[in-house]
DNA sequence: TTATAAATGATACGTTGTAACATTTAGTTA
DNA sequence: TAACTAAATGTTACAACGTATCATTTATAA
């Protein structure tokens, strides 16, 4: 669990760590008998590449500079939508952006991520907080009556670089 | 404290009620120097009535259904960051939609609202977080080296209505 | 009553996201 | 291998969300 415990803040990835990841995401989808096809790798490593959160269209740009052909908006959307459903990729809405799982090597079970968003450099860090915590949300939720689907935080921050 | 302690999922308010909360927001404004222009009192009791949660242009073709004059999207934008701004209305990023604030004629401070919106029937429910959870969550942001502007959540749910 | 600031309107545009249908690509089966 | 099928991607057109800029109106103060 080595990977959990440092600090998770995203930053650009080395080439060949990026590729590392890819193709243990690549496995990870053979395993579930979904295909991780060239396109959506494009957005994938993109995403790790940058090491921060990107809107769609910037991975539009991002990608043709990369790689060449243009993709477009729907297929952006498509698979982002895949990878988020393979939890590779995570949707942040306060930002209208995504990132890539800061655990996609991880073997062991993924806890649910929480997100720190700075508002002024908009770097973003994945966080997880303690299970009880997350009991007393859910415990709240449940009183209020309701049902959690996704304690998915979103938090607004600024980083300590920023906040001077 | 009595307005805290009762269920507070929105609902439609009735038209006199809605009068008394709009002049204590008037109130509220005239005290900060702040004014609760014809426009803005539109909005507000638009969102007051209606009991859930509203985008812009939902907004837009009530108030217009209501008082007759169209008002441009400029100006709600305008209008809803003011109202934001003197904590009588909530923007929920998870939904792109405004609430007016459960709590407009409490005197008592606020505390940050936490909010659950459902996922099927869109109804939106403010509660509030017992403070040592907030703590917790605000150590856990500190360690990772962030600081937490609003701890303002918001959580996908399904209310049990909705969740058979 | 005129000067000044605050609020609102109008226009035009940028960004985010999707519906509907066409085409291509990758696996599968005869 | 060739035709068959399902999955993935492309194309077009558009809807929803949001804002920059400048013009106009309205309210408060001198």
């Amino acid at each position: 669990m080595e990977c959990c415990q440092k600090n998770s803040v995203l930053e650009a990835n080395a080439p060949q760590k990026v590729d590392s990841i890819i193709d243990h995401a690549e496995q990870y989808c053979k395993a579930h008998g979904s295909r991780l096809t060239t396109k959506r790798k494009q957005i994938l490593s993109t995403l790790i590449n940058s090491g921060k959160a990107l809107s769609a269209y910037d991975l539009i740009d991002l990608c043709k500079a990369e790689f060449g052909g243009s993709i477009p908006a729907m297929s952006v959307y498509r698979i982002l939508q895949f990878l988020e459903d393979e939890d590779l990729v995570h949707k942040l809405s306060l930002a209208n952006k995504y990132v890539a799982c800061a655990h996609i090597t991880c073997d062991h079970e993924h806890s649910i991520p929480q997100f720190l968003i700075c508002g002024s450099c908009h770097k973003v860090e994945e966080i997880s907080i303690p299970k009880p915590t997350i009991a007393v949300l859910q415990k709240n939720v449940e009183q209020a009556g309701f049902h959690l689907i996704s304690p998915q935080l979103e938090m607004n921050c600024v980083c300590n670089d920023c906040h001077v």
